[in-house]
DNA sequence: CTTTGATTGTTGACGAGTCAAGGATATTCG
DNA sequence: CGAATATCCTTGACTCGTCAACAATCAAAG
């Protein structure tokens, strides 16, 4: 009776990887969420936006952080009314574009940033890169590459917003130009 | 300027690794909720549910559901309630143990999994299996399994719910006993 | 038996982010 | 120029799952 009658199953190994996957990220996201918000009440997702922007330059538009952190253009207008009313982003409407608003770090979030920064590596460290060695490490991080980018061009299987992308391939230096 | 100053950073491959972990996890998880929804009106989280009570053998108590999908008592107890409401699965009450709680897959709730599933492997090879030879695939799942096993059993930096774990290492075959 | 302590599942209150609608500005084309 | 169309951001309504409090039950110890 056990046996799940007959769907199209994944081998072991298939399966294990997958369920890995899911269950890793669950689980680590959880941990580093909760540490993060009793080390420094920053949310993960508020701290990912802080780093994105230091890795940017200190400002991104917002549309560009929704789809760089694959987020919601709403989700990202609230978090980062959240960033802001706590000091750590300045909106900057765009001078080029009128429609355009820039997400800025100011320099309260810079050091904000860099304290939560400690706690957040020494977790992924400790939970994640603590089990591969550098080759595997490679294999990871090659994994990831091909997959996101064909999530990102295929799309749902009921194609919806795909299409060839924008312009967001390679650059990702000093973003201050508009 | 556009150099993040001092922060522990992570090195390169590292760094590809990791954002690469979460930016497919996100872009899979969207997409794979997106299909299923469409094709068959079930959230991602109510399917795993599912195809983790077939997996067991048909029926699992709340908290072990909880526990092995990585989500809280509450939120068992409301995707459960909507799966009960779609006639997928039934509560029936642990004779045994007048505190537990069984959700057990109706008839029902099995053809439904079957027409899910086929949905659900059909996204999962196209997007994270596509992209792994036989060789990464095993790399890919000891990694997680090793990853996911530290998180369990270490948790939180400042520790919260740890120590050794109850009863759910081997086990995982017919489940049907109380 | 009874008391104390731990577990189990549910529920109200809430936070987070999605979705869809809408106002504003850009862009394209006639 | 002017109209049609697309993009950008925000907001109200809503869904999902968490958190904390609670009632019920079990387990251990006196």
């Amino acid at each position: 009776m056990s046996r799940p009658t007959s769907l199209p199953r994944l081998s072991e190994p298939e399966g294990l990887a997958w369920s890995g996957f899911l269950r890793t990220h669950a689980l680590l996201a959880r941990i580093l969420d909760a540490d993060l918000s009793t080390a420094e009440s920053l949310s993960l997702s508020e701290f990912e936006i802080l780093l994105h922007l230091s890795f940017a330059g200190g400002q991104l538009r917002m549309a560009r952080i929704a789809h760089d952190l694959v987020l919601t253009g709403g989700g990202v207008t609230r978090i980062v009314a959240r960033l802001e009313k706590l000091g750590f982003i300045e909106r900057v409407s765009c001078p080029k574009d009128g429609r355009g608003v820039f997400a800025s770090l100011t320099e309260k979030g810079r050091s904000k940033l860099r304290a939560a920064h400690k706690v957040h590596v020494d977790g992924v460290r400790r939970l994640f890169l603590a089990h591969a060695s550098a080759a595997e490490l490679k294999t990871l991080g090659k994994f990831f590459a091909r997959a996101a980018q064909t999530a990102r061009t295929i799309g749902p299987a009921c194609a919806l917003g795909a299409g060839a992308e924008p312009a967001l391939g390679a650059r990702h230096t000093f973003t201050t130009g508009c």
